[in-house]
DNA sequence: GACCAGGCACATC
DNA sequence: GATGTGCATGGT
């Protein structure tokens, strides 16, 4: 069976299972945005606890971020674990945000994937996996995001051969789908969930309803 | 107490 | 291009 075929059924059967996830928590592209570069290796849990955090304390703007020095933001940011490292990497976001957009995520939507990718790449502290979170999830650009449960997921069902990159793997996803946002953002929510629930790290769990598919061989 | 979580940069071979 | 390491908290 042709890959495309795979991965289109593939998206059938979680459909079917888990029906639509509706990602991506955040109340504005923003949030998104911030919340693409706290989860970095890191539980949304944790995530979640910061977020609301700095909504309660109005703290969640671009400004008023920009406004708290960097020892105080990492503080702030303490429950995601990584909090030097994000607290500067949050830092360099939002330089970039205010030097060409006037610290607005909405204004970078008029530029296209193809300019922006690169550029948001170029941040230090923003890598593929981040990027295209922003991208899909707060800009609703076509792009897919790619993430550890992805890689399991594939490797584990063989639907890509070993040595497999981030960018293999994404043109894979964007060569055999139509590059539609609101497809994009369901099936990797949908990975997400079957990672979370069935394809752990160990063991391998065969309760999971694509053990046994016939479309994955 | 070990293992894991919606990565990334950097050094080294 | 692959592989190893530091970064760190909180949940299971």
């Amino acid at each position: 069976m042709e890959r495309v075929d795979r991965l289109q059924n593939l998206y059938q059967r979680l459909w079917e299972v888990f029906g639509p996830q509706g990602w991506w928590p955040g109340d504005s592209p923003f949030e998104v945005a911030v919340g693409a570069i706290l989860t970095q290796n890191t539980n949304w849990h944790n995530v979640a606890r910061v977020i609301a955090q700095l909504k309660q304390t109005e703290q969640l703007a671009p400004l008023r971020l920009m406004e708290i020095g960097e020892a105080e933001l990492a503080q702030i940011l303490r429950p995601v674990g990584y909090y030097n490292l994000k607290a500067r990497r949050l830092k360099n976001f939002l330089d970039f945000l205010f030097f060409y957009y006037q610290g607005s995520v909405e204004n970078m939507a008029a530029a296209s994937l193809e300019n922006l990718r690169p550029a948001l790449l170029s941040i230090k502290g923003i890598g593929p996996e981040t990027a295209d979170s922003i991208l899909l999830y707060a800009l609703e650009k076509p792009t897919f995001v790619v993430d550890a449960y992805t890689f399991r997921i594939c490797h584990r069902h063989d639907l890509v051969n070993d040595p497999c990159s981030y960018e293999d793997l994404r043109q894979l996803f964007m060569a055999q789908l139509p590059p539609e946002v609101p497809l994009f953002k369901e099936y990797h929510a949908l990975l997400v969930r079957l990672g979370k629930e069935f394809c752990r790290p160990k063991p391998r769990c065969e309760l999971c309803p694509l053990f046994g598919q016939d479309f994955l061989k």
